[in-house]
DNA sequence: GCCCAGGAAATAT
DNA sequence: ATATTTCATGGG
């Protein structure tokens, strides 16, 4: 086993593991010691996830566990994990300046400051793509359980430090399953819309990836031509795995807050409306914004 | 029982 | 183009 250890306070504003992973923005980290999500924050509890390798490299797929433990971020890996983690929880991004930079408005203030330390995350774009297409109409401990069966059912099993972990299913794993299959899994709707997605990227028709090189508005348009992903789905797949900070994605949270914050950016269209917001934000780090607002008005807290 | 959840696709106007 | 309807399912 490999090990390594990244002093919080060495991180600009902090690092708040539960925020960052419990948030419903990654849902490719599983906190070890639950089966069901929707508790309260775990101090010092281990998150683990599975990094896929490249298919075509001659390395294996990675467990990778976190914590945080005395003001320490603790990482345990198959592998020398210390930059998969500083990429996968975005820790070089410099918090304490995309705070300082944001617009001043109440409803952003106060979400900033009541939730310091949480991290936008960077998923691998296959995974957050499925998972947010999973998402329609789902609460978010529901999430979590849905893409934690999927990996447990189709992904590649791998073992570490005695335990069993599973990778989230490759494309082609998945392209696998039936529609019949994944409503027996609890899916419901989504289940065709997962099968057929995963035969597009799988039979390589398009990859989500290719969103990457793409200016922003092409880049959600891009998206949204696997099934199940509409403009929403599309942002968030953007702001969580393909480094697009300014995508906010208008989720019933962000609309509720439209509404009552910020009801001269209702114009009516997704596109519209979408810009509206993204420039009432910040533009270039709203998404950043969104987020907090998003898990700010979510928790109550 | 009723309502809702990080919506999207199909259909109607 | 924009507005309505349908679609599953577990948890409160």
């Amino acid at each position: 086993m490999e090990t390594g250890t990244i002093p919080v306070d060495e991180l600009s504003g902090g690092l708040d593991l539960y925020r960052t992973l419990e948030s419903g923005q990654s849902y490719c980290w599983r906190r070890s010691d639950v089966e069901m999500y929707g508790g309260s924050p775990a101090p010092n509890a281990w998150y683990h996830t599975v990094v896929s390798a490249p298919e075509d490299a001659a390395v294996s797929d990675a467990v990778i566990r976190v914590r945080v433990r005395n003001g320490v971020l603790e990482w345990e890996s198959t592998v020398d994990a210390d930059s998969i983690v500083r990429r996968l929880l975005r820790l070089d991004d410099d918090l304490e300046a995309i705070v300082a930079a944001a617009p001043d408005d109440p409803l952003l203030d106060e979400a900033y400051a009541a939730h310091r330390g949480m991290r936008l995350v960077e998923d691998p774009a296959f995974p957050c793509l499925i998972s947010f297409i999973c998402s329609a109409q789902m609460r978010v401990s529901r999430i979590h359980t849905m893409v934690s069966t999927l990996a447990h059912e189709y992904g590649t099993p791998i073992e570490f430090d005695g335990d069993t972990y599973h990778a989230f299913p490759t494309p082609a794993q998945l392209a696998t399953a039936t529609e019949a299959e994944l409503r027996d899994l609890g899916l419901g709707y989504r289940a065709p819309y997962v099968v057929r997605t995963a035969e597009m990227v799988a039979d390589g028709e398009a990859h989500p990836e290719e969103a990457r090189t793409l200016e922003y508005e092409d880049a959600r348009d891009y998206l949204t031509q696997f099934v199940g992903v509409g403009d929403k789905v599309a942002d968030c797949v953007l702001l969580f795995s393909l480094g697009f900070d300014e995508a906010v994605p208008l989720d019933t949270w962000i609309k509720s807050a439209i509404e009552d914050y910020y009801p001269d950016c209702d114009c009516g269209s997704y596109a519209a409306t979408s810009r509206a917001i993204r420039d009432r934000l910040g533009g270039d780090y709203a998404g950043y914004a969104q987020t907090y607002i998003f898990h700010h008005l979510r928790t109550g807290e």
